[in-house]
DNA sequence: TAGATTTGCTTAATCATTTAAGCAAGCTAG
DNA sequence: CTAGCTTGCTTAAATGATTAAGCAAATCTA
């Protein structure tokens, strides 16, 4: 069984492609095309299960209905999870998600944007790394729509969809404070981004309304193999012995801390406090339970495809919107100095 | 700056549109442009940053270097572990990856199949539904790639990537014997799936050759919802309070499982000894640590997404292949009766 | 009843490639 | 000297859709 094609329908029914194609896409009545006939093709094309081809509707009209994701890492809970929430709204919609992985790695970073162009996706999600400015840019230039998320680039027009970092550290850190800690420590990421930036400067504020000391750890992003981090964890809190709490800025550093907490025999929220942007299984289950941050990923996700999508509908009047939604703080065991069972 | 194209670039060489094909796809040789001719050229294009169209270039070749990924679900971190692995290599190879989740749903898988035969990807990694065999078969008689991974379809002839489902659950029991559990339960799935019908046999095995009394938990997986399997799991506990250990056959179940275990303050390893089918973080790092059996992420994204490019270069010959990894026993505090710090 | 309008289609260009077939010029062989 | 081969390209069909423009027949208008 050979692959129908418009043609082929047009020779069996005896009419042109033409007439094939607007009943196809609904202007029949447009085109005036009879009733009669768009009846008798409908039934044709669904007796024999027609699909115009996709590739040739795409090198004609240039759409492609695809969406291209590009984020930090794709096997990331987090990014996997929004992955997972974009696809259904997407799929709706009539289009599929490519994706990919810079790893926080600029230049792979540029090469994606540039192979998702060549593939001629229809709009862009994308977690920025640093110094990808210019290609963004470039994409906006060229009509392209493009949301990004997680991290935002503040010098470029463009949309976004996040939450408010500064606020929520801000808050998590007077939680802390509130809990009566009294040397707390942030261990975050080395990095230019803002949304590492809010974070710090959240930190910050906390601690210095209330005079208490900043002891801050940062992690070079590329050196960041997870063996390293615990050992760095262990000798930054050898060398800051005063440290009663510790504000982690990044999901994979808190396990990385909690994992050594646990093998120092170190008791969380009882000894040390903890506090972590991100939440996940594992700190909803541990025991005890861990502070967490929580990301609005589902309202995110949502916000982001459908941010896209209006950009991709109306193409010709791009007006960037931002979206920073309220992330919750989730109060758990390791957070609180009381007794914990 | 307008798009440029294959007609343009030999329009300003002033040669015609064949020439720089041939020259762009290597064939320069073969088809005995000169060199110098040939260098122009490409010096022009390297100049131009000129990219050849790929949709014009997939609706001539049939080929759209699009690999189509069918999970379960995205957001499963086993399934983002291995899309994550998967997408490396493809990409090395020139390879775009468009995905899609089933939830485990027949209509959906179906659907989704389709559409991406619609978007004529060239190959298929899927882990499949139930009653979607004939879909696949489908897809092989057409001579597209498949390749199938998690869980088999043991009645077509497909090629497969997988673990020993069988086998390490039946070891995964033992070691619970071994470590004098007396009552051990397996909490599972209502499913007809091969790889979870091998994890119950499995449990069987180990469990008859000892005579101990087999105790199971079967949920249904449409009414899988979390805050159900977390009640339910407590229910079965209160009805059979004999048991002293569990083998959870999946990830979730067994989250849920600890959660309740942790809530009700039965002391996991001392009270309960826990083993559980798929790895993660959590396990690892939670207190008591979780035994667990780790599928093999990284062999098994390597082995599938090279048995696909295989099928791929040479879908002439399709020859199915099955490869069964081998699993780890990850031996942690939650097996063993012994004293916990 | 002639001209205008409407109806119901069709023709053919276009999107950007690939690739089989062809062709002129130069060279070689007998 | 010419038939035949090689070289170095070009021509043009094909891939499978969309869509502006066109056109004959039917209907309406005055």
């Amino acid at each position: 069984m050979k692959k129908m094609s418009i043609k082929a329908v047009a020779e069996t029914l005896k009419i042109s492609t033409a007439t094939v194609s607007y009943i196809l896409n609904g202007k029949a009545k447009e085109k005036r095309i009879s009733e009669e006939l768009t009846k008798r093709v409908l039934a044709y094309v669904e007796e024999n299960n027609f699909k115009p081809n996709h590739l040739a509707k795409s090198l004609r009209t240039g759409k492609t209905n695809v969406i291209g994701l590009i984020v930090e890492d794709i096997a990331d809970p987090f990014f996997a999870s929004v992955a997972g929430n974009i696809e259904n709204i997407a799929y709706e919609n009539g289009y599929k998600i490519i994706y990919s992985s810079t790893k926080n790695n600029p230049t792979k970073a540029k090469e994606l944007i540039n192979t998702f162009r060549e593939r001629n996706v229809d709009g862009y999600i994308i977690t920025p790394t640093e110094g990808i400015e210019s290609d963004i840019t470039q994409l906006i230039n060229s009509g392209l729509p493009v949301v990004l998320f997680d991290r935002n680039c503040t010098d470029i027009d463009v949309s976004y969809v996040g939450m408010d970092n500064f606020d929520s550290a801000y808050k998590a850190v007077k939680h802390l404070i509130a809990q009566n800690y009294k040397n707390i420590a942030l261990i975050t990421l080395d990095s230019s981004q803002a949304q590492m930036i809010d974070r710090l400067l959240g930190y910050e504020k906390a601690i210095f309304e209330k005079r208490i000391p900043s002891i801050i750890k940062k992690f070079d992003y590329s050196s960041a193999k997870i063996e390293n981090i615990t050992e760095e964890i262990g000798q930054f809190l050898i060398d800051n012995p005063s440290v009663d709490a510790i504000f982690f800025a990044t999901n994979y550093l808190a396990m990385s801390g909690i994992e050594l907490l646990n093998r120092k025999r170190i008791k969380i929220g009882k000894e040390i406090g903890i506090m972590v942007f991100d939440d996940n299984d594992l700190f909803r289950i541990h025991q005890p339970s861990i502070s967490a941050i929580a990301q609005p990923i589902q309202e995110m996700s949502k916000q982001l495809i459908n941010t896209l999508l209006v950009h991709m509908e109306n193409s010709d009047k791009y007006l960037s919107k931002e979206y920073i939604l309220p992330a919750s703080i989730i109060l758990r065991d390791s957070s609180s100095k009381h007794e914990i069972a």
